[in-house]
DNA sequence: CTGTGCGTC
DNA sequence: GACGCACAG
């Protein structure tokens, strides 16, 4: 059994509650993950939180609706820093000639519904330095698989990052941190059972399918420090999150 | 889709 | 810095 006494209809902004207690109501808090630097952000279209040591967000965190899908195109615009950060987000001067993509966490593509949604992706929180061979190679085939499971199992909820460990790479004034390894949480809690997978990928460009980078969430978070489903019921966060059975999602 | 670079104001 | 357009995987 689920522990939740809510689902989320479409566009209606409801009170998740967990044994009694009332964990989050907006609708991209969701699922929301443990943070451990305890500066969650939340936009519109999406919540964060903030590394500020590595200056990016340690995750972002989103709800991709089925109805969120949209082929609209909109005008690129320009990162802007996202005043929202209290320890000050990283400015988009550190990427201009790094060598490294401001590679989107949330993406445009996955917020085309509305102007408004769209250029919210473009804050500096929402970015991390990305080679850009990675970010429009596997990154974005994965990326592009996502939107595919959002239509077909009607939403899907997204937790993604950079794994800020280890010895990385900076780049401009600020120090913005190289990550080494991304990763990807999906939980599907729409089409009766709920389901997860998780991928892992090294930052670098691969030609491998993607099923190949599938991990248990239980090593995304022993890597991070980050529990991906608090919200779920102990006995099943278990079982989902030791998993690296794939076959329930259609690649 | 994912992005950058450059000339111009 | 902001804009418009060209270009690349």
């Amino acid at each position: 059994m689920y522990s939740y006494e809510y689902f989320l209809e479409e566009e209606e902004v409801a009170t998740i509650v967990k044994k009694g207690k009332i964990v989050k109501k907006d609708t991209n808090e969701y699922f929301l993950p443990t943070s451990t630097t305890g500066q969650i952000v939340h936009h519109q279209g999406y919540s964060l939180s903030y590394n500020e040591k590595h200056e990016q967000a340690e995750w972002v965190a989103y709800e991709l609706k089925k109805s969120h899908l949209s082929s609209i195109n909109h005008k690129r615009p320009y990162f802007e820093v996202d005043k929202a950060v209290k320890t000050g987000a990283a400015h988009w001067r550190n990427y201009k000639k790094s060598g490294f993509d401001r590679g989107h966490l949330c993406p445009a593509g996955d917020r085309r519904y509305s102007k408004s949604a769209h250029d919210e992706t473009f804050l500096t929180s929402n970015i991390s330095p990305q080679e850009h061979k990675f970010n429009s190679g596997v990154w974005n085939r994965l990326e592009q698989k996502v939107r595919y499971w959002a239509g077909k199992y009607n939403g899907v909820f997204v937790v993604t990052g950079g794994v800020l460990k280890g010895s990385m790479k900076t780049i401009g004034d600020e120090e913005v941190a190289v990550p080494n390894q991304f990763y990807k949480v999906l939980i599907d809690n729409n089409t009766g059972k709920t389901k997860v997978i998780a991928f892992l990928m090294p930052h670098k460009d691969s030609k491998k399918p993607l099923y190949e980078f599938v991990v248990s969430v239980d090593e995304i978070e022993k890597l991070t420090g980050i529990d991906f489903c608090p919200q779920l019921e102990d006995k099943l966060e278990n079982k989902l999150e030791a998993s690296t059975n794939y076959k329930n999602w259609s690649f």
